[in-house]
DNA sequence: CGGGTTTTTGATCTCCTTCAATCCTAGTGG
DNA sequence: CCACTAGGATTGAAGGAGATCAAAAACCCG
């Protein structure tokens, strides 16, 4: 098994404050792992054995709920840490990471992290870093849900996951990565049909462009416009 | 000014696993604060100068949209630790904290918490923890707005509230602060009006006793039968 | 006792869900 | 290479949960 290149991972903002030496001795415990299209990293309640970092593809992080709904939590983009339950003292994943495209992951096991944070402490000041603005985005989201409607809300799910892994193409800027309008409901607290009926009405406004699993934003000016756009606002 | 006393918060979580000398040299550094009913801990924006710890009384947290509406973002109780900004990396606080009962705060300037965790790593570990703790909270708050009904929300908002500050009274038990139905909607993405029909409802069923900003449960059992129940349950 | 905050309750309205088909499109296997 | 098929997307119609609009009532504090 070949050692991982280190320039890769490098600006990692996990191991920002480390050393070549660190890092070395840190990258030497992990294992790189391939995650097939529609595989599974990890599943909600499966005992936490690992953590990781993305290193490339795209990863989809979902809950499901007693009653058998599912909600997206996040999509992971490649040089983003998944999986840190342990790291928040949790027993098991919280969560199912499912590839979204072939993907590769880094892996260490978790019983390494207190070993790893003890002897690198930069690693769970960073770490904190990222759980605070994960903490962050997820109030945002609880603050959306709770004074927006569905069409801003949508809106701005677009064009955070544009931001986040977006590519930009002849007609503008193309979501990376296979997305349905199910996914977007289910991050959205909305339903799939809602979701078709929006996106269908922008589309023939000419601000975005889809497909089959796939959705290319032409003007996310107005698109913001909108998402910006509070109820009573009537059109100039 | 007095140095605090070490064994009221020598088991707080946020302390856990530090000797009596690191919590004394800790404690050294801290100034306790008195916060008086409706006055604030800090506000939303302004520069994040300390952190803190609520010792005594009961701490509303909410944030302002920029369209001008209010979110409660939690409520925080006795041991708890509030404007850790800092520490996630944040210049300035990203809400405001309320006290909602006369309260008493232990303070540390921002600018100490780099030497504090250098010398006492548990510091940074335990916070992780506990901002772990509330990022799957604030994920859970997330599900429930997505799947779940007005009803099934404010029912558990109420059983979430009882659970963290609850005080047994004769008729049940009583949330040991002022609370108004316009705090409960904003803690549940839903109105004042909405809440207070719930609340009559419940009221008049016996579940409930409600007042001027005060409620008791009187049936707990009842109420997590009311938040577990699905849209198209029908009563038995 | 007065005035402001909090709560209640009614009536109406609307955004979104739910129900129900139908239509596409990309694989897949012959 | 093409028909087949299954998951995904679209679209219509109807209904409902909860928001909004509007007042009145209750309560607390000074």
């Amino acid at each position: 098994m070949a050692t991982i290149d280190t320039s890769l991972v490098a600006k990692l903002p996990l191991f920002a404050g480390c050393s070549a030496d660190e890092l070395d001795a840190i990258l030497k415990e992990a294992r790189s792992i391939r995650v097939p299209k529609n595989g599974n990293v990890f599943e909600q309640g499966e005992d936490a054995h690992s953590f990781f970092v993305l290193l490339h593809g795209h990863v989809r992080a979902s809950k499901l709920t007693p009653a058998g709904e599912q909600v997206v939590v996040r999509y992971v983009a490649p040089g983003e840490t998944l999986g840190v339950a342990m790291a928040i003292g949790l027993p098991s994943y919280p969560a199912t990471a499912t590839a979204v495209d072939d993907s590769v992951v880094l892996a260490w096991p978790t019983a390494a992290w207190p070993r790893l944070v003890e002897r690198h402490p930069a690693l769970a000041t960073n770490t904190l870093r990222t759980v605070g603005a994960r903490l962050q985005e997820t109030h945002s989201r609880v603050i959306e849900m709770s004074t927006q409607q569905v069409e801003q809300r949508v809106a701005r799910a677009l064009l955070r996951l544009a931001k986040q892994s977006g590519r930009p193409v002849e007609t503008g800027v193309e979501i990376d990565f296979p997305i349905s309008r199910q996914d977007i409901a289910q991050m959205t607290g909305t339903t799939l049909h809602t979701v078709s009926r929006l996106l269908s009405g922008w589309e023939s406004r000419g601000l975005i462009e889809g497909g089959r699993r796939r959705i290319v934003l032409r003007a996310p000016d107005q698109l913001v416009a909108l998402a910006e756009q509070t109820p009573d606002d009537t059109a100039s």
